[in-house]
DNA sequence: TTAATTTAAGACAAAACAGTCTGATATAAA
DNA sequence: TTTATATCAGACTGTTTTGTCTTAAATTAA
C-alpha cells in the first residue's frame, strides 16, 4: 500500500530522477530502466510516455531510442511531477475524508494537518530533481551516468 | 482518492469521534451514523463490526441496540483506529516506494519526509477521540449528544 | 533492403478496494 | 408469543488500480 502517491507516481518520480543522472544527451531505455528500479516493464513505459505527453521527457525509437529529459533537470520540480500524474488533490482536501476541507467548518485535526500539508507541499516544490538525483543515496542510482 | 488513510479508515475516525460526543451509555444505530455521515450503511456496518471485534465498540442488537465506545473516549487515540484498520506501514515506508526506508540508503527526500512522518506520528497519538470529538465544527455533528 | 531494436498504443487480466445484498441471529416491546 | 428492529456474517458485485500482452510504427545498422 503506498502511501500519499500512487504506485503510478512513486516510478514516475523515481524514473525522472535516475534520468536527472544521466549525461546530457544520454538516452536510457525502458528495459534498463525497469531493470534497475525493479519496475514493471510494460507499466513502465505507459508511465514513461504519458511523461512524454505531458512534456517532461523526449522518447526516440529503434535501436539507440530511449527516454531523456526534455528540459535541465532543475526546472523540473517534484511537484510537477506530482501534478501530472496524481494531481493535486491533496493540497485541499479532508484528510479525515470529509467532503469540504475549509477554515469555516473545519474537521477536529484540520489545524495539524494544515501544518502537515503545507510541509509537504514545501517539499514537493522545493526540490528539482537535479538535486534529488544528486540526493539519492539508493544502490540501483550508483551505476547511472557512468 | 483518499490521501493517506483508506476509505474504510476515513469512516472508521468519523464514526468513532461522532460516538465519542454521545451521552454516557447511549447506542447509537447503523442506520443515524449512516445518514448524518452520509456513509454507505451496510459498509459502515462492516467498519463497525470491525472495530466492535477489535474491542473498541460494543454493541447490542435489538429495538434499542446500536454502538457505543466500549471505554473512555479519552482512552482512545486516533492512532488506536488508524492501526486497527490500516495498519502502521505508513510509519516506515518509504514515501517514493523504495523497498526499504532507512537512513543507511536514503531516498532524496528520506529526511524531509521524516519530518512529515514524526508530525503526523504525533498528531495520531497525542489526540484522543474525546478531544476530537470537542474540535470537530462539521454540521453533521451539532445533533449529536442531544 | 532486411533484420533487429525500441517506443507507441491500446486491449486485456489480475488484484485491491469500495460498496451491496441477503439471510441469520438476537432483543425489546406489544 | 409474535412482531418489529437491530446487529452479524459472509457472499457477491462494481470500480479503480496495477500489471501484462500483442501488434504497429519508427529507427538504426548490417
Ligand atoms: S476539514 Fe479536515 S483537514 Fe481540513
Ligand atoms: S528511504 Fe525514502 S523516505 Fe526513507
Amino acid at each position: 500500500m503506498s502511501i500519499i502517491f500512487s504506485r503510478e507516481c512513486e516510478y514516475a518520480l523515481q524514473s525522472v530522477t535516475y534520468l536527472a543522472r544521466t549525461k546530457q544527451g544520454e538516452k536510457i531505455s525502458i528495459r534498463e530502466l525497469a531493470r534497475t528500479l525493479k519496475i514493471p516493464r510494460h507499466f513502465l513505459a505507459k508511465i514513461l510516455q504519458r511523461l512524454t505527453r505531458k512534456g517532461f521527457l523526449i522518447s526516440a525509437k529503434g535501436p539507440t531510442g530511449g527516454f531523456a529529459l526534455s528540459m535541465p533537470a532543475k526546472d523540473i520540480t517534484l511537484f510537477h511531477i506530482v501534478d501530472a500524474i496524481d494531481g493535486l488533490a491533496f493540497a485541499n482536501s479532508c484528510v479525515l475524508g470529509f467532503r469540504e476541507c475549509s477554515g469555516k467548518h473545519p474537521c477536529a485535526v484540520h489545524d495539524q494537518w494544515g501544518e502537515i500539508r503545507d510541509t509537504l507541499y514545501e517539499m514537493l516544490v522545493s526540490r528539482n530533481v537535479s538535486q534529488m538525483g544528486a540526493a539519492m543515496k539508493k544502490p540501483e542510482y550508483e551505476a547511472a551516468g557512468n
